[in-house]
DNA sequence: CCTACCGATCGGTAGG
DNA sequence: CCTACCGATCGGTAGG
């Protein structure tokens, strides 16, 4: 979790010390690469994508952007965090938000399929690419990721307690939840002949549905 | 689709001819590669795993698998051919098995959390490796699925049609089945505390009461 | 099934 | 931000 806080330190303070007009640019070029890479590593994985074709679609040599990142396992972790933070303050936020288990569990699957659907590249790369991160933050990642998950089981719990949630084992009901989501990979490679809105009313309506005790 | 013709006549005829000692020998030692093959990508992805790695989880020196294999992109298609012929044998039997629309779903349902909790190393690959496929081969591989997913929806609209299935979109409700089960990998990573019996039951009961009517 | 080795490409650095 | 380049490793071949 130390390393986990160390990445959110640093982006904030990269954040707020980015007065300076040349420290501006430099963020943004960085930022520039960071969702060129994102795009890259959601196309072909992380492995397969190399900082000589990530530097071309930048518009710069490869050493270069070395002037910009320290590595290629940095770029990982920085899209991974950043979108596993936003997951865990979601989840943060549904505990003040006095509505009931079942509705917590609503938002987190509205939150998940809006992720997949409006932020495609980085959620993919988190969710597809993970195992690719190096000793130390794939470690926080994990034990993340288990806290999360814990976290919607004990949801789950409660709505079953109070005989809203059908008793289903909750471990199952989060795995379900969780990874139903990824299947809106495939619409944002076909044709997209449907709304995003329809297919985040239907999918939540099937995963409510089947999860509604009587 | 003649790409995979030729790849289904090519291991039947292995399998035909493969009376005398020293081609069963050979076909034997090709299937332990391409197993540690599956559980090498599967473990760390396809192009993350070197032929060195994998010609010492076997036991030979790398130069040596190629009497055993063409190429290491064969591999990765032997591997995910051979399932995914599976799930079309399965899906192919289901027309002449008489049974209702939404049976028709259960089974398949159950047919995708058994090859995930048992053949999890080949599923797993298919699924998070596919793209990893040469030019031709991932042409198949994509209209074969594209194909299955077209058969899943034709039934699960024909359950809407005799009212046994709830108005959902049909493209949803097959998204969120077959990606559903690909929770189950985060039970194989865990301490495994549930049976496989207790995660098809509960999985099943879930997906398929968000799917029923009324 | 091995030793020896190929050309290509990898992530990354030095120095300007 | 570039040129020039490093050592390491890649998939695969030759020849025995």
């Amino acid at each position: 979790m130390t390393y986990l806080t160390n990445v959110t330190n640093l982006s904030q303070s990269c954040l707020s010390l980015s007065m300076a007009k040349a420290q501006r640019k430099k963020a943004s070029k960085k930022d520039l690469i960071v969702q060129k890479a994102a795009s890259m590593f959601r196309e072909k994985g992380f492995p397969a994508t190399s900082m000589r074709d990530l530097a071309e679609s930048v518009g710069i040599e490869a050493a270069s952007l070395y002037n910009h990142i320290q590595s290629k396992s940095e770029i990982l972790q920085q899209i991974i965090f950043r979108i596993s933070d936003d997951c865990n303050k979601h989840l943060a936020e549904l505990d003040n938000a006095g509505i009931s288990s079942l509705e917590k569990i609503e938002s987190i699957i509205r939150f998940h399929i809006q992720m997949m659907l409006h932020r495609f590249e980085d959620y993919h790369v988190m969710i597809n690419e993970w195992i690719h991160l190096e000793a130390q933050p794939l470690a926080d990642f994990i034990s993340q990721r288990r806290f999360y998950v814990q976290k919607l089981e004990s949801i789950i719990k409660e709505g079953i307690a109070a005989k809203k949630i059908k008793p289903i084992l909750p471990y199952v009901a989060v795995l379900t939840i969780l990874s139903a989501v990824r299947g809106l990979e495939f619409w944002h490679r076909s044709q997209k002949s449907y709304s995003p809105e329809e297919l985040e009313e239907n999918m939540v309506t099937y995963l409510i549905s089947g999860l509604k005790s009587n």
